[in-house]
RNA sequence: GGGAGCUUAGCUCAGUUGGUUUAGAGCACCUGCCUUACAAGCAGGGGGUCACUAGUUCGAGCCUAGUAGUUCCCA
């Protein structure tokens, strides 16, 4: 056996069972009526993406799903893919071009497709080479692209559908325009900052009088598009002003001045510019007021030709200096104040988005969302931690209209015609094809498309039931059992599957979603490019294993909570991984060394196997609750206590004991046992440990090399095999080697230095473990007396009722020994104390279960027993 | 401004429907060990006013209210 190593080195072994796994198919999912489906599909990652952290965690909890339910007997598929992310991948191209000194405008539409689909073909993608490496079981011949073609006629038909349904339609309206990708994006796609900024106060005279009105503003660029002026109606300085005009400096615009609570008297000067066209309030107001709304800005953020000469053409940033300066010149600026303030900043272009008045396509959401609400309240579908219900149900309650185009040209574009002959400007055909004459000319010649794609999440939300290609697997898989992602993407996402689902499937997309943490660094800061504390996975795993990485994630990641991690702590799962690897070494060594045959089986002779196989059983039944309750971390951490602590602490030390003897029956029924044990926990960590447990599970048996640990079976949970008796004497024994062991390290003894103890009891099944008890505490005689009379000049101590002295004659520090036995004394005094308290007040007793008086007094009576025999031994020692 | 979390050992976190004593684990720390699977290990040890205040209760880390700090989401 000394070809084995001593340390587990996962390098040449993750991949190799990585091939191995798809060489034999085991991750295809195919339709099988006698097992019950069990379906994961991923959150498709942007096809630009590259591996971090967040995806190990995400990815991972997958897995251990995907590998767990396999287990169990269920037909799991776990469906791959990205998504094209239309704004993202545009933007690369974009990029790539630029630096050719291309435009996208100079190459046209479909060359620039073109390219686009080279720059996926070449860059995108990698994150699905890299999922491999972590050991994600995905069916990989399904993965999918959501430009696929089926994908692709599948998001043109839902648009077609929805638009003949009355549920899509064209407005004009503002919206959140990003000046660098030159697109619309959603609400969701506009973060807000906090900038310091500048409040500048501006004088606008009063018409006909020698008043000015002063108003506050934060863009005075936008001034040329004001076309109001409010007042709250009930702000006593200003109110007399209400009705009145004012002029717009440089354009001699006039402007009613009208009440509005909106302008909340205690804010700047308590008048507000209104510019309908430039600000989401102001657009309220002037819908509220019938204001005119008059754009200035164009959709590069220049000045449009709406303003005076000398600013058309400006950058909104020139051009906001510039009518500060121009109105300082002109007396007009009352005062200039610093100003904290939220700035809106396009997550795509990361720059300020400007608002502006545009004609975009809107799915009207009213009634779609109302299948959704009430599927989720009717507990169909369950989130964890259920908390984010109320996240989801406060935006739905609230949902906007969702404006679904963008102007991109990578992306699912829009199958709306229109006719370009004269007369038909509001002519709108919403067709697969093109078609072929004008509904309302009739000519042929006019006709034309959209320029326009469609929003990402528009082909996204139907991902759960999309991935699927012929209707008997869709209908076998669907509908998912499990969502796995960060509550971030809760709108974007989850709540616009569950629409799809519910609209095209009149069924739910999945029963359950998990929504787990943000990865942080150490100090608590979320990961980041630009902060450089982002440790990259691969080289995480090039140096600890992926199956250590893992393990140290999920393990360290508490439910639904952020996690704090570095690199340095995937120690934990090397060390585990390191000991799973020796105790698989462990049981190696000793078979080759056994002469015979050996095959796992289960011993129930001794009470230390019913003692291991209780704890596995309790071990299989808290693992199992931990997955269905959705708390990975707990279910790992079962799993690694078990093996750590119970096995290999204790189970394998005893198993010394009867593997140094010379009766053959006894190493083999130990050598057995301890085989069906560990077979059982490589099986219970597979789903967290993929890579080492099938190595080890493959070797330890020799198995045929067509087999794998992921074609196994965990047994589920056997009630017939705990025995709560014996985990309580193995207590007793672990206590009493404890404390001998204790003794002799508070004493200095000699690791080497044997010595003898003497139990006053005569109990069977205490005197059962003299020979394990002789060997874990380094013990050279043990005598077992119910009437033995206490030896002096010992260290004593009690065990649950059972005096045991360890003799010390020429070593023994009195005083320190009975220094300890008075502590012990009062400790237990003092617990008493608060029983008697207990005991004594009727209230308790009265109101107490039973069980819990009677608990009390057992304690109480334990304790008093124990006090009684220590203040023996305090005599004895004089 | 509205909402949701979090606050337990130096650090990261467990702690079930309130009732195992004087609250646990891992890491870190201290001491002793290369004991024949493992020094990526073994054994032993120290360390906490459960954020604060009040309340409910025979009994509160756990339930209720408020306060403080902190994180996130929405406007």
């Amino acid at each position: 056996m000394s070809e084995i190593n001593k340390t587990y080195d996962p390098k040449n072994i993750e991949a190799r069972l990585y091939n191995s796994w798809i060489k034999k198919g085991l991750f295809k999912g195919k339709i099988n009526k006698n097992k019950t489906p069990y379906t994961i599909v991923i959150p498709p990652p942007n096809v630009t993406g590259i591996l971090h952290v967040g995806h190990v965690l995400n990815n991972t909890i997958q897995d251990i799903y995907i590998r767990w339910h396999k287990l169990k007997g269920f037909e799991t598929i776990w469906i791959p893919g990205t998504d094209h992310a239309s704004i993202a991948t545009e933007n690369k191209v974009v990029a790539k071009l630029a630096d050719q000194g291309i435009k996208k405008e100079e190459l046209g539409r479909e060359k620039f497709l073109e390219e686009a689909q080279k720059w996926k073909d070449e860059h995108g993608g990698i994150i699905i080479q890299q999922l491999k490496k972590i050991g994600c079981a995905c069916d990989w011949e399904r993965e999918r692209f959501t430009m696929d073609d089926m994908y692709y006629e599948r998001v043109i038909d839902t648009f077609i559908d929805l638009y003949k349904k009355g549920h899509i339609y064209k407005g004009y309206r503002l919206v959140n325009w990003c000046p660098v990708s030159q697109s619309v994006i959603s609400d969701e796609e506009v973060l807000f900052e906090e900038k310091n900024g500048k409040l500048w106060y501006f004088k606008y005279p009063v018409k006909d009088s020698d008043e000015f009105v002063t108003i506050a503003t934060t863009r005075p660029e936008t001034m040329f598009g004001d076309t109001a002026i409010a007042i709250h109606p009930e702000n006593e300085k200003l109110k007399h002003l209400i009705g009145k005009t004012a002029i717009l400096p440089f354009m001699d615009r006039e402007l009613p001045i009208i009440a509005d609570e909106y302008a909340d008297p205690e804010k700047g000067t308590g008048a507000v510019k209104i510019t309908p066209a430039h600000d989401p309030n102001d657009y309220i107001l002037g819908k509220k007021h019938d204001l005119k709304m008059i754009t200035v800005i164009n959709k590069d953020a220049t000045m449009n030709n709406q303003v005076p000469e000398g600013f058309i053409g400006l950058d909104r940033y020139v051009a906001r200096k510039k009518v500060v300066e121009k109105l300082t010149e002109m007396g007009l600026v009352e005062q200039i104040k610093d100003h904290v303030h939220q700035v809106s900043i396009s997550e795509r272009g990361k720059v300020p988005i400007e608002y502006l008045m545009s004609e975009q396509w809107y799915l009207g959401m009213d009634e779609l969302v109302k299948p959704a609400i009430e599927i989720v309240k009717q507990g169909k579908i369950k989130f964890h931690p259920e908390r984010w219900e109320k996240t989801y149900y406060h935006w739905l309650d609230n949902i906007q209209d969702w404006c679904i185009s963008r102007q991109l040209w990578w992306g699912h574009r829009i199958p709306a015609y229109y006719c370009s002959k004269p007369g038909c400007n509001d002519v709108i055909m919403v067709e697969k094809e093109k078609p072929s004459t004008c509904s309302n000319c009739g000519k042929s010649d006019g006709i034309y498309q959209d320029n326009d794609v469609l929003d990402t999440w528009a082909s996204s939300w139907l991902w759960p039931f999309g991935v699927h290609t012929n209707k008997e697997e869709e209908d076998y898989f669907y509908p998912t059992n499990l969502l796995v992602t960060a509550p971030d993407i809760i709108f974007f996402w989850v709540a616009r599957m569950i629409i799809a689902g519910m609209e095209y499937k009149n069924d739910i997309p999945f029963h359950d979603v998990y929504f787990h943490g943000v990865v942080r660094d150490e100090q608590g800061r979320k990961m980041s490019k630009s902060l450089g504390n982002s440790p990259d996975p691969l080289e995480i795993i090039d140096e600890y294993g992926s199956d250590a990485f893992r393990f140290t994630l999920i393990r360290l990641t508490p439910t639904g909570n952020d996690v704090l991690f570095s690199k340095e702590k995937c120690d934990l799962g090397r060390n585990f991984a390191n000991k799973v690897w020796n105790a698989s070494r462990f049981l190696m060594m000793h078979r080759e060394k056994f002469d015979g045959k050996l095959e796992p089986k289960i011993h129930l002779d001794s009470p230390e196997d019913r003692w291991i196989n209780s704890r596995l059983q309790q071990t299989l039944e808290i693992t199992e609750n931990k997955i269905k309750e959705f708390h990975p971390n707990e279910a790992v951490k079962a799993v690694y206590e078990f093996l750590w602590n119970d096995l290999c602490d204790w189970y394998i030390e005893m198993a010394k004991s009867r593997l140094q003897s010379d009766d053959a029956e006894a190493k083999r029924s130990v050598l057995e046992n301890a085989f069906y044990v560990f077979d059982i926990a490589l099986k219970l960590l597979h789903p967290f440990m993929p890579f080492i447990t099938e190595e080890l599970w493959m070797g330890i048996e020799n198995r045929d090399v067509n087999d794998s640990i992921m074609l196994s079976s965990l047994p589920d949970f056997n009630k017939d095999l705990v025995s709560l008796k014996d985990e309580e004497l193995m207590e007793i024994i672990k206590e009493i080697i404890s404390k001998v062991r204790n003794v002799r390290a508070e004493n200095n003894i000699a690791p080497s230095k044997e010595l003898n103890i003497v139990l006053k009891s005569d109990d069977t099944s205490l005197s059962h473990f003299s020979a394990i008890i002789k060997f874990l505490g380094k013990i050279g005689e043990i005598i077992f007396d119910a009437n033995v009379e206490a030896p002096k000049l010992a260290s004593s101590f009690v065990v649950s009722g059972t005096e045991i002295f360890i003799p010390l004659e020429d070593i023994i520090d009195i005083d320190a020994e009975k220094e300890k036995i008075e502590k012990e004394i009062k400790r237990l005094d003092g617990i008493n104390f608060g029983i008697n308290k207990k005991l004594a007040n009727d209230q308790f007793v009265s109101n107490a279960p039973e069980q819990v008086i009677s608990k009390e007094k057992d304690k109480l009576a334990n304790n008093l027993d124990a006090i009684e025999k220590l203040k023996n031994s305090l005599e004895n020692l004089g």
